[in-house]
DNA sequence: TGCACGATCTCG
DNA sequence: GAGATCGTGCAT
């Protein structure tokens, strides 16, 4: 079952937490489907958190982070890992939600492998995408909170934020 | 126009 | 513990 389409309008860090449990939706180019329960989440939240890409304004990479939750914003790692990012939030309020796990999957550079994502994923939209979708999953009222990685740079407030979502079936 | 660096992972 | 590998933002 599809959820509600405004699910991602809700800011950020309420998206990451109710994201666990939920289902990706990935519909391959022959037409088969995989299915993959989100276990763990990222939120970054406005320009002003440090660790938010968009901290440093709108640019052509951040732009979609400005838009309407509900779009996929996709960028490229170390030269050779697609993020999977849902954009969450009000339009013109930059925040998104990073895909750190799912299934027994764990780091979010293998998941934007397992999912084939790219540079074409830029700016998709949820509600219309053929590609990708989010589905109701299971409720999970179990899960850790902990500090986001690797954001050493953004500071002792922002660093520390506990905006890192676990869910604890499956570990 | 050039350069340093990263929301990472894998292999020694 | 280092290398792979390249788009982005900021300095020239």
């Amino acid at each position: 079952m599809k959820i509600n389409e405004d699910f991602f309008k809700q800011d950020a860090i309420t998206v990451a937490r109710e994201l666990l449990g939920k289902v990706i939706v990935r519909t391959w180019d022959d037409g088969t489907e995989s299915q993959y329960l989100v276990t763990e989440t990222e939120a970054y939240y406005g320009e002003e958190d440090l660790a938010c890409h968009a901290s440093k304004g709108r640019t052509p990479r951040t732009e979609i982070m400005y838009a309407v939750g509900g779009h996929v914003y996709v960028y490229l790692i170390y030269g050779m890992y697609w993020m999977l990012n849902f954009v969450t939030g009000s339009k013109d309020h930059p925040e998104a939600v990073l895909i750190r796990g799912i299934n027994h999957i764990k780091g979010s550079g293998k998941v934007g492998r397992e999912l084939k994502i790219d540079k074409s994923f830029y700016g998709e939209n949820l509600n219309l995408s053929a590609r990708l979708r989010i589905e109701a999953g299971i409720a999970v009222t179990d899960f850790e909170v902990a500090p986001r990685v690797g954001i050493d740079y953004a500071g002792e407030i922002w660093k520390n934020k506990p905006w890192r979502f676990i869910a604890k079936f499956l570990q």
